[in-house]
DNA sequence: GCTTCATGTAACTTCATATGTTACGATTCG
DNA sequence: CGAATCGTAACATATGAAGTTACATGAAGC
């Protein structure tokens, strides 16, 4: 099954944004992503809508965060990219007569929204600057490495 | 994102075997399921390579459950099938070069993995046997309701 | 103003994958 | 032998994320 990979793509692109003074274009975004530069703006209009980014065209122009990386939690930006459902297993028909299928829906129902709670919990508890951290830890590590 | 529906399929099916006297043929069970015999054969194939069922050709053949419904959990079925992913969301590169990436792969691989750690657990506890009791409670109170 | 750099967005293509369908061979019962 | 049934390959369809192309819009600098 193909996987949505936009949460990982805004935050990757988020913290690059964090490391970089001043705005970064679609182009170097795409880059550091390696893929293209319409996505990153499809993808980061969904931010936009939220708040969390702004961009400016032409000459000296980009994207930039205007949240505050320690407000911002991984919650939030599910929440911005439409909610994308979290699992690729579902059921074979939502509403049935059959009560068989009623019992197995809730069944599954019961084990997913369970997880799925735990899920958003986590999410709303994880914020960019804890993102930012882990971050710059691997970073002072790798170069802790190479001495 | 289309979701794998296959174990509520095969749950829906295995109930509805439980429920029915002597073999049943992917005809029949696919007109429970509202699919294709072809389908039918597909999927119960890999519950048969796991023991759980077994066919017979010809006339008098069709499917018929041969392991006991209180052993039989969604755990093992879901591994019969192929352990398919549970998550529709996912990373963008699974190996990266890149720090900020790999910080964020980090972040929700721990988020996800504490996810289907519970999944794996409730997924090993509930049996068929379970859902065939849930599935007589809700036969009785509609029977009751007709009343 | 003109040029250049950038975003905004529509339309289209590509790719992956679950599901559905057709076709036909193999096996079993009567 | 003939009908019923599974086994399986090959092909078709549907969905949705991701990628691409094309062009319009707007801002900065000369």
């Amino acid at each position: 099954m193909k996987r949505d990979s936009r949460l990982s793509s805004v935050l990757h692109a988020l913290l690059h944004m964090a490391e970089h003074d001043g705005r970064m274009t679609s182009d170097a975004l795409a880059q550091c992503l390696g893929t293209n530069p319409v996505v990153v703006r499809r993808t980061m209009g969904l931010l936009r809508k939220q708040g969390l980014v702004d961009s400016d065209r032409g000459p000296s122009g980009g994207w930039r965060i205007t949240a505050d990386l320690d407000k911002v939690t991984l919650r939030q930006l599910h929440e911005a990219l439409g909610e994308p459902a979290f699992f690729a297993i579902g059921h074979r028909q939502e509403t049935p007569e059959c009560l068989v299928e009623q019992a197995v829906n809730a069944a599954l129902d019961d084990a997913f929204g369970e997880a799925e709670a735990l899920l958003l919990k986590r999410f709303a508890h994880v914020t960019l600057a804890d993102l930012a951290k882990d971050f710059a830890r691997r970073h002072r590590e790798r170069k802790a490495a190479k001495d």
